[in-house]
DNA sequence: CGTGAGTTTGATACCCCTCAATAAAGGTGG
DNA sequence: CCACCTTTATTGAGGGGTATCAAACTCACG
């Protein structure tokens, strides 16, 4: 369906989960490395078990106990907690080589529905928490981690402040290109598996401003669509000035 | 000056850094609980000098080479980045048992500024870094305050997702509250070291539309200003209904 | 090929930002 | 201790941008 995701040498299936994070302390110039070793990665081979989702499916909802972490190996997850009115607020997506399942007193933090067609490790707690207990390199690479999920949170609260609609999305294409740079994927071309409705519910705008928004941009020639989930920027030079400043001009 | 800071019992002085979460597993009522043991306490205590900031001094900059991460003994910072028009958003209000310092390649991802007078441990990474390499049980605590930041960075992009500015002012009087509520302080009232501005570059609104949110909530009763500082939650059942609709009618 | 969800486009109302002025608070020096 | 000054907070009026509602349209899927 979607051969898109990276089965590209470094994580081929069987070699067990993989983690990966922009560096805390060397430089790395934006990119990603693997965070873990492979006699980690077979460690937690022998406690993960590898579980598919269907585009669409919940994985698990807020307030629920917490039995399992995940780790991504294909596909897009968001993570969203729904108000009461029925509306949804989408925390963060989530991609191959990501961690899912944060945890408060037991229970998940936020609910989990995968976007995609996604395969992931389910790491059990329990499991997991044993394999921490005698593993401090392990350890120290899942702060790693979380140090990296904690700036995305803060650039993703970064977005959320800006004011106008043109703005936000502007910022998010570019979060989308850093990220598919970070993996060392092509940037000729950004891919969108999400919709519209969860664009917005992502930047913190309607869908129909979304829909506005990249139209204003496509008229502007700062980006070019080959249809709705494909976009390439074209003018970087005014793309970037334009995500640099707060108001939407 | 400000005796409202918690020198009482727990953490008195010369104990040593200090952190503090909300726990990942055991349900705790929404307190915090002490993470580092006393010898932990102790052993960081070795590598940790205790530095004074006066009230609105910068502690370090976004982009600066990261040397140290701080643990605040007492009074309140807030990380921020600049805008290129000199704007302001704010990352983080932290207080103390809180950890500063989040690093990205080896540079300060925020500005960090004093709010108040603060006192704070200061730990050099080199030492940190050799410190967690043999001390897994350390590394594990670090693991958990992590987490605590990060729902905490996934609460308040939670709020600036919100559309009202009445309804994000609701909202952030209640982290408030729960913030004193889980130090074990008193909930009786409210206290905001902070002023307008920066609540305003926190929850994503103007200054000048804090202060009419603020009014209205006086005006409909739902709660009591002492002084500019000083809040009381005085209808708990209207307020927290106000705080969990989108919309701030 | 038909159906339905997702997307785009349009018109209106409302809320918040901006700018400006007043008021209050905190800090300093006499 | 008080007067003065600076900073911060409040209040007001007007314009702009986005949410909302509604309808046409496209696309994916059965």
């Amino acid at each position: 369906m979607n051969g898109r995701q990276s089965d590209d040498g470094n994580d081929r299936p069987g070699q067990g989960p993989s983690v990966t994070a922009r560096a805390l302390w060397e430089s790395s110039a934006g990119k990603r490395t693997q965070l873990l070793s492979d006699a980690e990665r077979a460690r937690l081979a022998v406690i993960a078990s590898v579980v598919r989702f269907k585009a669409g499916t919940k994985i698990f909802g807020a307030g629920e106990r917490a039995d399992a972490v995940y780790n991504i190996i294909s596909g897009a997850v968001k993570t969203y907690r729904t108000l009461p009115d029925g509306a949804e607020r989408i925390a963060a997506f989530l991609f191959a080589d990501d961690l899912l399942g944060l945890v408060e007193e037991g229970k998940y933090m936020n609910s989990a529905r995968a976007v995609n067609s996604v395969t992931a490790y389910r790491i059990p707690v329990p499991a997991l928490e044993a394999r921490l207990k005698n593993d401090p390199s392990l350890e120290f690479h899942v702060i790693c981690k979380l140090c990296h999920e904690l700036r995305e949170a803060q650039r993703h609260a970064f977005l959320l402040g800006r004011r106008g609609a043109l703005g936000k999305i502007t910022m998010f294409l570019q979060m989308l290109e850093q990220y598919q740079s970070a993996r060392g994927d092509s940037v000729a071309e950004l891919y969108m598996p999400m919709n519209r409705s969860d664009i917005g519910a992502y930047v913190g705008i309607s869908p129909e401003a979304v829909s506005r928004s990249f139209r204003i941009l496509a008229d502007r020639g700062l980006v070019a669509f080959r249809d709705r989930r494909h976009v390439k920027i074209v003018a970087h030079a005014g793309f970037d000035k334009l995500a640099s400043e707060d108001n939407g001009a």
